[in-house]
DNA sequence: CTCCTTGCAAACTATTTGCAATCTG
DNA sequence: CAGATTGCAAATAGTTTGCAAGGAG
C-alpha cells in the first residue's frame, strides 16, 4: 500500500505536531476542522492509522476510554491526574532505573520483553488547591 | 447505598476468584450464564462494577479495548504478549525497585503520586516457537 | 489513468441505563 | 414491606467500515 500525502494526512500530523501535547481523535478532528470544514472523522480515524504505522505518531492508553495520540519524537513517561484527567509528560529520561526490573522479568518463562509501559497516578497540583474540580476530561482512571 | 448479597453476585465473583486470572466482562457472563441461563450482560457489568467499588475486585485496562477483572487478593506487574494478547502475572513484588523513579517523579510539579502502573510488552514463549498465531484475544497492544 | 483517499452514513463493540418485575434483608 | 437488584431492550461513546466520488502520483 503505498501512501500518499493529502493536506488532510497533513494537517492532521500538524495539529498534533503543533499542539506538543497529547490529543485524542475528537480533539484532532474540531481542530483540523477549522481548516477543513467537510472533514470527516472517519477520515481522522484512518489517518491517525496510517500515521501510527508508518511511525510518525504514538498511541496512549491510559485506561480512559479513549486514545490520544502523540508525535514520536520524544520518550517519557506519564503522569495522570485521577480527578481532572489532566495528562503530563514526566521529564525523566525513560528506561534508566529500571533496568533492574526488566533484568528480573526477562528471567519469566521465557518471555521476551521488548517495551514496557509505566505511568504514575495520582492528584495534579492545581486539583489539590481546589478540592473536586474534576474537569470534563475527567474520566475514570482504571487500575491495573 | 446497602448492598446485598445475590446469588448472581456472589457467582460472578466465585467465577473470577475460581478461575484466578484476568477475565473480561463477556467471559465472566458466559462463565456464569451455564449455572444462570437467564443472567444478562447488564447484571454483570452492574456488579463487577460493584465489586470493584467494595475493593473485592481489580480492574485492568491494558489498552486493548476490553477490561479485565482479576480478585484483589495479589498486587503484581502484568505481562502481554502482543502476538496472542495472553496476560501473565510477573511473579515480582510489585514497587521496591521503582522507589528511585517514584522519588524522582514525586518533585515533578507538585503532584502528588499515589500509584503507578507497569507493565511490560513482548512475545511469549508459545508465540516465539509458533510464529504468527494469533489467537482470539490478540487486540492490538497500544504504547504509551 | 490507477488506486489511494475522502466524506457520509451506517455498522460495530464495549459498556451503560431506564423500567417494570423480582428478590433480599 | 422498602429498597436493592434483575432481565430485557434501547441508548451511548468511541471507533471502524462500505461505497461512490474525488484527488495524488
Amino acid at each position: 500500500m503505498n501512501t500518499r500525502n493529502t493536506k488532510q494526512r497533513q494537517a492532521i500530523f500538524d495539529a498534533i505536531e503543533h499542539h506538543g501535547g497529547h490529543l485524542t481523535a475528537d480533539e484532532v478532528y474540531k481542530l483540523v476542522k477549522r481548516r477543513f470544514p467537510r472533514l470527516s472523522l472517519g477520515t481522522v480515524y484512518r489517518n491517525l492509522r496510517v500515521l501510527v504505522e508508518q511511525g510518525s505518531l504514538r498511541e496512549l492508553d491510559f485506561g480512559m476510554a479513549v486514545t490520544y495520540f502523540e508525535t514520536v519524537k520524544d520518550s517519557h513517561y506519564h503522569i495522570i491526574c485521577r480527578v481532572c484527567g489532566s495528562i503530563t509528560d514526566a521529564e525523566m529520561p525513560i528506561e534508566r532505573r529500571l533496568q533492574s526490573v526488566v533484568a528480573q522479568a526477562r528471567n519469566l518463562g521465557g518471555f521476551r520483553i521488548e517495551e514496557h509501559r509505566l505511568d504514575f497516578i495520582g492528584v495534579c497540583a492545581s486539583c489539590q488547591s481546589k478540592p473536586k474540580k474534576a474537569g470534563r476530561g475527567a474520566r475514570p482512571i482504571k487500575s491495573r
